[in-house]
This record gives structure tokens, C-alpha cells and sequence, in this order.
DNA sequence: TAAAAGATCCGCT
DNA sequence: GCGGATCTTTTAA
């Protein structure tokens, strides 16, 4: 699922982007993964079945997940990076003045930052029932573009290779 | 009730 | 590359 987001358009009113990095996590075996040692008040949203939009904080900001397995199993793929596609003006106004282009949203609480996602959305439906927020597909296929490497900023687990990036230099070549 | 850890970001060097 | 900011959830006493 990690790898098939990739290229997907996450939409959030106005404003949308094109899914170029994630990351997957998962109950079973993964350590690192908040759902490892069952369900609490905070990764409750990662226990419903798949489609449903995971929010969280951590540090001094948000990250967004978008949950992926079947009721009652605690996983989900966490979106690291997007490229602006629509509603760039007002990703810029939610950013720092002088935010260039590439910053806007490349990681994962800079386009939570971006597209105005806070923990008060957790629990979206993305597959469709909510008009203000959605993944959509244009059929664009990243599959032989896609890079794997080790998940950034954890202590456990760190041998899966569950870190699925489309190279930003890549971009241009695609449209 | 308290303390620590954490799927980050930014500025400085 | 490094460290600090700064806040919520979780876990232990």
C-alpha cells in the first residue's frame, strides 16, 4: 500500500499534492509501528479498516497517515512528502514568509503544515464520503521510479527497508 | 502525579 | 551534522 500511494493526489479542499514519499507500518512484527502494543486513546483511528485518515502529533507537529489494513488490525502509511500540485498560494500563506517551492511540503509536518491538517481531522474518511478531504488517481504509474530505504527518525526496526521515495529530481521527467 | 520518549523541524556551524 | 525547541501520550510509581 506504501508504494501504491505513491503518485496518488491527496486532496484537502483547495489545496492538493502529489504523494512522492511514505513510509509503512504495521501491528504485527514492526516495532516502531504506534499500534505495535495494541490500541490506546491516541492510534485508536489505526484499528478501523482502510481508507480512514490517521493524525497525530508528535514534537511540535502534526504527521498524517492514511490507514490501511482490515477492522481490528493497527497499521498504516505515513505520508513523508508531496509535491504541490493546486492551491499553492495558500500552502505558501500557511508556511513561513520566504518558504520556497520544494519546502512547501517535503516532510511530514511540513505538509500537514501545508495543507492545514491537524489532529481535530483524525478519523477522516478518505475514500470518498467526505468532500473537503480525498485521495484521488490520475492512473499515473511511479512503479519503476520508487526507492526503498530504511524509515527516517526511529529506534526499532530500523532493518525494514518500509521507506518508498520518488526522487524530486525525477518529477520533471514525469509530466 | 510525574517523568520520559518521540514516525520532526529549523537555524546555526 | 548538531542540538534545542516544546508538547502530547504513555507508563510507572
Amino acid at each position: 500500500m506504501a508504494q501504491a500511494l505513491l503518485g496518488k493526489y491527496l486532496v484537502h479542499g483547495p489545496c492538493v499534492g502529489q504523494i512522492i514519499e511514505t513510509e509503512a507500518y504495521h501491528q504485527q512484527g514492526d516495532e516502531s509501528c504506534h499500534a505495535y502494543r495494541g490500541m490506546t486513546k491516541r492510534n485508536a483511528t489505526m484499528f478501523q479498516r482502510g481508507g480512514y485518515l490517521y493524525v497525530y502529533r508528535i514534537h511540535q507537529v502534526h504527521c498524517l497517515n492514511v490507514v490501511t489494513e482490515t477492522a481490528g488490525i493497527g497499521s498504516a502509511v505515513l505520508i513523508r512528502a508531496i509535491r504541490p500540485v493546486a492551491g499553492i498560494a495558500l500552502m505558501h500563506q500557511r508556511r513561513p514568509p520566504g518558504t520556497s517551492f520544494k519546502q512547501l511540503a517535503n516532510g511530514p509536518g511540513k505538509l500537514c503544515q501545508a495543507l492545514g491538517i491537524d489532529r481535530a481531522m483524525d478519523g477522516c474518511d478518505l475514500t470518498g464520503s467526505d468532500p473537503l478531504i480525498w485521495i484521488g488517481e490520475d492512473g499515473s504509474d511511479f512503479s519503476a521510479l520508487i526507492q526503498a530505504s530504511p524509515r527516517i527518525g526511529i529506534r526499532k526496526a530500523t532493518d525494514l527497508l518500509w521507506r518508498f521515495v520518488v526522487p524530486w529530481e525525477y518529477l520533471p521527467y514525469l509530466q
